[in-house]
DNA sequence: TTATTTTTGTATCAATCACTACATAATTAT
DNA sequence: ATAATTATGTAGTGATTGATACAAAAATAA
């Protein structure tokens, strides 16, 4: 199992998660190798050897994250018997994880790095395409749910996965700024009053 | 007028606007000295004899931006007969404004710099202060219109006010993933058809 | 033991950051 | 004209950025 040098100072996993809580209160950009070493404990040719560059390593934490965090917002929402359920479980769920005490508050993947032209697109481009395909996720489940009869078929599902997808970015900025989670909560039920008109047809599709 | 010296080679005005669109397009950190002295077509001596620091330009710039921008979202709503007129302009105004193409997608109050920690505290509070005096507004708006019974003396207008910011943040968001005017607006008009919920008493005060 | 392999810490790299010293240019005041 | 004043461009400041060269340290393999 141990492999035959010298055998490592850190445990790889909770250096990670380290490295996670830095980026995921200072963003990208404003994250310096200086503070993910005294973060992570370890020196910078360690880090660069366990987890390649800065870009590298917070490509492997979004990864983390989105298995971790990400999973338990979009993950597995056919287990709700009606999508008003799957959407209410998003949105409160989103509510709980993100007025957290023991993480930074508000959604990694929406605040670290929002810029539309930055010295790095790539990270950039990373993390739209992480907040795009949760609207995905949203629209193939309100498809299916379309299909099936749990949503009236004049119902516009598109608008529907982009709206609550709004409200779930939105909180993210709210958090941050220090909203509670009550606050956050009885947002959420807000933005879930809609759901009989937007179901209905009175907002259908045009 | 014109003062004793070298008269200006710039015009202080337009050197603001260009300013501004750096400092929108790329957050106030990925903005470089170098991307603003070539945008404002002047060297650094120049740059900060006329506007001061890094800061102090980026305060002013945010400044105009309000005046400029934020206004139109968030000024002068006592003008609009009912509180739902005056909250379906602020989105629908919110919709057309973030997604002209002759400006960075998305507000810059919103995504200039959302970090919960970083290297430029006082810029953060800055536009957390600012963030939170829109909904402020909202809800002194909410709360007048509330005692001279255009909103039931039921409704939670706090809840109402933070949630339908929460919107307009979220927009900030969709608008920046390339999300088009009139997917915005669909989004306010959806977010819009919870007013009768929120105004019952069905979602009142607890 | 000796050789091989991998990690660690020190010390540093070139590049870029925000910012400025300084001399020159261009204007007004006398 | 001469002095005073303000802006400009060149060239650079020290600090910090992301990333490494290198040798000592600590393990396994022979």
């Amino acid at each position: 199992m141990a492999g035959r040098g010298r055998p490592r100072n850190f445990d790889r996993d909770t250096a990670l998660e380290q490295a996670m809580a830095v980026f995921w209160a200072k963003g990208y950009e404003s994250t310096s190798i200086s503070d993910l070493t005294s973060a992570m404990n370890m020196k910078p040719p360690s880090l660069y050897a366990a987890f390649g560059d800065k870009e590298t390593l917070f490509d492997e934490v979004i990864e983390r994250y989105s298995k971790q965090y990400g999973a338990m917002m979009w993950g597995d929402l056919e287990r709700f018997r009606h999508p008003k359920d799957a959407t209410h479980h998003v949105l409160t769920t989103t509510a709980c994880l993100y007025a957290q005490d023991d993480t930074p508050h508000g959604c990694m993947v929406v605040l670290a790095a929002p810029q539309a032209d930055s010295n790095h697109a790539t990270v950039n481009q990373t993390l739209r395409d992480l907040r795009r395909a949760n609207i995905t996720i949203l629209k193939d489940f309100y498809a299916k749910a379309q299909r099936s009869g749990s949503i009236p078929s004049g119902a516009n599902i598109d608008t529907m996965a982009n709206y609550y997808t709004t409200v779930h970015y939105g909180m993210s900025i709210q958090a941050r700024d220090g909203a509670t989670r009550d606050e956050l909560i009885a947002i959420a039920e807000a933005a879930m009053a809609t759901w009989p008109s937007l179901t209905s047809t009175s907002l259908a599709k045009r």
